[in-house]
DNA sequence: CTGAAAGCGCTTACAG
DNA sequence: CTGAAAGCGCTTACAG
């Protein structure tokens, strides 16, 4: 292995102005930087990261802490991370957390150990705290933490608007709403969103509150739609919630689009592939993830942040759950 | 932070004995292992990685190379391999290549300067004379670069003959077999195993070659359905050519699995939220990943590994798109 | 069984 | 503008 000092030794100067013009830091005089450069491309030489690490207590190692990659929503995030963290030349490592507070806090002690660059944190049990308290660069997903740490999210509430138009514009007149888990800031938002459409509407509807999980919202919609066979929409806060609906109904002997419409949230592939295809509000993940990874990258370069809070717009995708529109 | 330096100041003893009672390397007497460990506990002293690293050219860091974790069928694999990597110690970073060898070998390089553990690697266009001179420890997953380097994958063969006969048991006369890319080791078992399976059969069968994608599959199937509509099974070798191809037989106005059945393989999550529900091959993708990463931390510790080639049993998983066995 | 010392490959005041 | 030297926090022959 090449290091710095045999680049020294062939161009003919010290370690430190090998090291200051490899870093562009203090000055070095045209004819080293010439030399400098000659001699890095004949050996091929390249700065041992681990080196450098131990000095700056920095390296360029971005940690992605999500609840479970597992999660259809996860993957995607997960390549726009990696995507613009390899452009920059930064590299991710991925810590699945289960919601569990001690495995975050976990993975954050052992990553500062490896002087790890920053975080980006999808979770919904934050341990606020900890992560306030981390002394490294942090970008949230769907939640604030603190003044401090910017945050990417959808723009959940105006999802949830248009989502239920969608729903009261093709002439639904009963909307069950499935609301998610009431610890997460999206669904309520998406809540929020949904009382504020529907109440304008005088329309009827229910709300029951519902996991993001696909068995547990088809026997939910199952029971409620026994209970209420007069239901003819459903909005669902997630892709998942609306595939289990769109199951429950269609064992429940209900024509989709004719006799019941759904929508969905989130905007997952999946809901493609259903019969029918799932009409939806999607998100546009990948590009939350990328706006997180660059917001983090440039915290961590003390480049000057424009905002604190970026909110990613969410776009209406119309398929085969909903009815054309009634004029 | 505290430093060694720090321990061994406080247990009376020098850095060295400190290192050696760490690293459980050389002799230390009792007395001092007891000072040691006593000073560690006081201080709550803490390795520090970096430093270790650039001294033993070893991290801890565990390189995960797939095409891409978009797509359905990897993140379960690198959730199986994060989880046994944390138990070990080890931490995994996310590498998608897209299948592009020079973003594999790019990832290679960087992550070697990094003095990488080892690597998993996914991939169907590995670079072979790459992989093979890395030298660092390497487990490969449904390819075999060559007989030092451990492979697991599934039981591709026999999966497709349970799948085959799962349709034949259930009357199907005239059978479509959706084979996957032929560069595909793992969709080229398949293929063998449906051959085998329907050709001691007699019964009718067409074979036609189907990327592993929604919207090809499905616009593939509503084809061949056109030309041949006495088809009454289709085996598809993957959920996602299975969903495709469902789709393109309801609009078809097929009945599922009254008039046509599908099978499937992989036994991705998506299936279970069709309707109906998907039968298929599962594969126990976790279990894959989990072996991957055991085997390649035995190989990073030096320990013997009992065999270099793992199959991890298929399974069966009967759902909507067949009909009851008929008697 | 133990410690002094060199070394891993870099960065960074500091003096010149 | 440049180099000698100390230092980042550990590991590892080597001598004792």
């Amino acid at each position: 292995m090449t290091t710095i000092k045999d680049v020294a030794k062939k161009a003919g100067v010290s370690v430190a102005t090998v090291s200051r013009f490899l870093n562009d830091s203090g000055y070095v005089s045209a004819e080293a930087a010439k030399a400098v450069t000659a001699a890095v491309e004949e050996l091929k030489y390249e700065l041992n990261p681990v080196a450098r690490s131990l000095n700056t207590k920095k390296s360029n190692l971005i940690g992605l802490i999500l609840p479970d990659i597992t999660n259809p929503f996860f993957p995607e995030l997960a390549r726009a991370v990696e995507d613009v963290a390899l452009t920059y030349g930064y590299t991710v490592v991925l810590c699945n957390s289960d919601e569990n507070p001690e495995k975050e806090k976990n993975y954050i002690e052992t990553l500062k150990k490896k002087y790890i660059a920053g975080f980006i944190v999808t979770s919904n049990q934050l341990d606020a705290p900890h992560y306030a308290n981390a002394n490294v660069p942090i970008v949230a997903l769907d939640r604030t933490i603190n003044e401090k740490i910017p945050t990417v999210s959808s723009n959940n509430k105006e999802g949830a608007i248009m989502g239920t138009n969608a729903l009261l514009k093709r002439g639904c007149r009963n909307i069950l709403f499935l609301r998610g888990p009431e610890e997460l800031n999206p669904a309520n938002d998406r809540y929020e969103g949904f009382m504020e459409a529907i109440q304008s509407s005088n329309l009827q509807y229910q709300v029951v509150t519902c996991p993001f999980h696909f068995a547990d919202s088809q026997e939910i919609v199952a029971r409620v739609l026994k209970e209420d066979p007069t239901i003819d929409g459903i909005f669902a806060s997630s892709d998942v919630s609306a595939a289990g609906a769109l199951k429950a109904a269609s064992l429940a002997g209900k024509r989709v689009p004719e006799d019941l419409q759904i929508v969905g949230f989130d905007g997952v592939a999946m809901g493609e592939m259903l019969s029918p295809g799932l009409t939806t509000v999607a998100q546009d993940v990948y590009k939350m993830g990328a706006i997180a990874a660059r917001v983090l990258i440039k915290q961590i370069e003390n480049k000057k942040i424009d905002q604190r809070f970026y909110e990613v717009p969410v776009k209406l995708i119309i398929r085969g759950t909903t009815r054309s529109v009634e004029e």
